[in-house]
DNA sequence: ATATTAATTCCATTATTTGGAACCGAGTTT
DNA sequence: AAACTCGGTTCCAAATAATGGAATTAATAT
């Protein structure tokens, strides 16, 4: 067959990858997958497919239900806790969200770019009325949220290239940029002020301020942002935040070349 | 050679379960490992663990630094924030944790016997001064916890003991049961009454009264608890929580019977 | 009961992993 | 400066595990 290459999971790392391209599928779908939803959508023959599940049940990746169903597994929870407890970006970047939750009383974010898009690596918020560690961990698109917008406008040409080409858009809110060229511009403005708003263009209702962290050489892309509900949070409000949003991501920045920096 | 088998992770998967198993020495790890410290533990031959880890490098699931040393990856993070978002046992579990929160303003934990030990689910918590959710995913001993005490308590005989083979003892504390035979002395007091404690004996200061959840067909062994720290919480304390934490244990139990036992 | 669809097993072929050894680069010692 | 060490990386023939099409069995609908 043509080595079809993907961007992202596809093929290249041999069994492995192919194992695990099979397990983010099921692991991300959003209900339960049986056997024939799997096999439509991994483009593996029956067989093999079989077997690949079934090591992915053995190993506790996955977890096979009575009705044949596949859920995502305790192991990653596992795993996922200790990637979660030793990374040492987030233990840099806590103090310094706290401090910007008690300066504006909402919910702070912590987010990474991997690959395109955004992962939440750490948040702090007061009520938690809503699940508590419902965001982290969660993969977002990175062209229409505060910290997504932020990052990318710290990227080099290239870079940013080739996030934005086969990038696919989807519209969330009316207010969503969905298309290549409006966002291009949005990031000159980012790029001019240090400061991305979300403005209603991921969810409804739910606005934000962020601004970019990154590391001296790059390898690490990160943004900080402030969210509320957007009944309570209006333009003058983020427009009052962004220079404590600014602040603390350049005082993340500095701290992170000074703290990781050396050893590297 | 030998196909020697190990109890979890060794082999039995072929490729995908010796990668999982690196996998998880790296990230379970408490620092960085470099490339020796892995062949050390991992007993592959040098060219296999090298292509083993640049493989897990490529899928995102571990990090190689400048300083050559592995972390667990942010792809991880991804994929159990997943697991944790559909669980349905946590989703079942999650308004009567907050109940016990509400009656004992203490520490409540959600816990589910996987392998040899125990995972947290869930944990409410009312001051977050410390990291909020440390202890989701965290993987703990079932001899020495509330929840790995109560949960043990209603295993039958073959599935207990299949656990207490091949279980090694470690002495967390002065408290810790550290063998086979006074941990069954203890079960067999758990069963009459319902109630495990956990007297110290994990950590030295932290106290907690737990009770067991499972499911119909036992497939799926849990156990919920409240833990305080001993300054506060004396034995009558716990002793004055055990009929709720009981009580809400029972609650669940058959809550799950009734919204997970019928579509099985 | 029977037809239909889904899940699982089988096994000769094929591709990937394996693993020992050679190689490289940086730092140390003679 | 040459020789040595140590950690990491690359190579490639041999061994092994994955592949995938087809047959078998189980589950579900008619």
């Amino acid at each position: 067959m043509e080595p079809e290459r993907q961007d992202e999971g596809g093929a290249g790392t041999g069994t492995l990858g192919k194992a695990i391209a099979v397990l983010e599928t099921v692991a991300l779908a959003d209900r339960p997958m049986r056997f024939t939803d799997v096999l439509a959508v991994s483009g593996q023959p029956r067989g093999t497919l079989h077997r690949q599940l079934s090591h992915l049940v053995q190993e506790g990746l996955l977890e096979l239900r009575p009705d044949h169903s596949y859920m995502p597994g305790l192991r990653l929870l596992k795993l996922a806790s200790a990637s979660w407890a030793r990374n040492e970006f987030r233990a840099v970047a806590a103090p310094f969200l706290e401090a910007l939750h008690r300066e504006t009383g909402e919910t702070v974010h912590l987010g990474v770019l991997r690959g395109r898009e955004i992962i939440y690596l750490d948040k702090v918020e007061s009520r938690q009325a809503v699940r508590m560690n419902s965001q982290i961990g969660n993969a977002s698109p990175v062209y229409c949220t505060g910290v997504g917008k932020a990052a990318l406008s710290v990227l080099d040409e290239a870079a940013l290239d080739a996030i934005l080409s086969g990038l696919e858009f989807r519209r969330f809110t009316p207010q969503t940029l969905a298309d290549r060229a409006s966002l291009l511009v949005e990031l000159a403005e980012i790029r001019k002020s240090g400061i991305a708003f979300d403005r209603e263009e991921h969810e409804p209702g739910i606005r934000c301020v962020a601004a970019p962290v990154f590391d001296a050489g790059r390898a690490l892309v990160a943004g900080v942002s402030v969210t509320g509900p957007a009944y309570r949070v209006g333009q003058e409000q983020l427009d009052d935040w962004a220079p404590r949003v600014s602040h603390a991501a350049r005082a993340m920045t500095s701290e992170l070349a000074a703290r990781l920096g050396p050893q590297r």
